[in-house]
DNA sequence: TTCGTTGTTCGCAAAATTACAAACAATATT
DNA sequence: AATATTGTTTGTAATTTTGCGAACAACGAA
């Protein structure tokens, strides 16, 4: 387990409006920046920051449809991110003893 | 979904250090701080730091057992959080169509 | 009482995160 | 060419995170 790439994916999934925004994206086909940013409270400046830190997470990907930028989830890397979790989890979760 | 309750676990997640933390409370049954300390590269006062956060995030208990401090897991939590990202990966990683 | 051991807390500094407005870039449209 | 649309980038400020040494607290032992 590459606990820096691990660490890397949680620190991306460690705000809120993150999270919303993976949540949305899954939640539709068309995606384009300005939906996503009608979907939150909050800057564009702001969401533009938040997409570029998804994206450099590797857990999005956004492509140019000029003038638009549509967003997605990159299932590729999503997937390899839940493989990572997964794997923290069943190894922390199988242990016992220790005390509780 | 508690999204703030999620993005809380992942903050806790993401840092290397506490990963390790972690995976190594997880390998052993006794588990004092001075333990955790020898493992680690980083000063007293910084391990102590992460460990506040993994307690603050409910991940870990720490009780006393002068003049030591045993750590260990909280199983309790530790269940919640799986179940939180499990349940984003899954609400996640059912949806298709989009562009990959 | 005076040490020694074990950890936490404090004070500080450097770096990163979060958020916004304003400026900008790229491309259509008029 | 001038304008409008869509997002990104820049600059700035406030807050948080990270890391460390030094001081401190709690307790047992000499």
């Amino acid at each position: 387990m590459e606990n820096s790439q691990l660490a890397k994916y949680a620190k991306a999934l460690a705000h809120p409006t993150r999270i919303e925004i993976l949540l949305f994206l899954a939640s539709l086909e068309s995606c384009f920046f300005g939906d996503i940013h009608n979907e939150l409270p909050i800057a564009k400046a702001t969401v533009s920051q938040h997409l570029k830190e998804l994206k450099d997470a590797g857990l999005i990907q956004g492509e140019i449809e000029t003038p638009k930028v549509r967003y997605c989830i990159n299932r590729e890397n999503w997937e390899e991110a839940r493989r990572c979790f997964e794997s923290l989890f069943s190894v922390i979760g199988e242990k016992r003893i220790c005390c509780n």
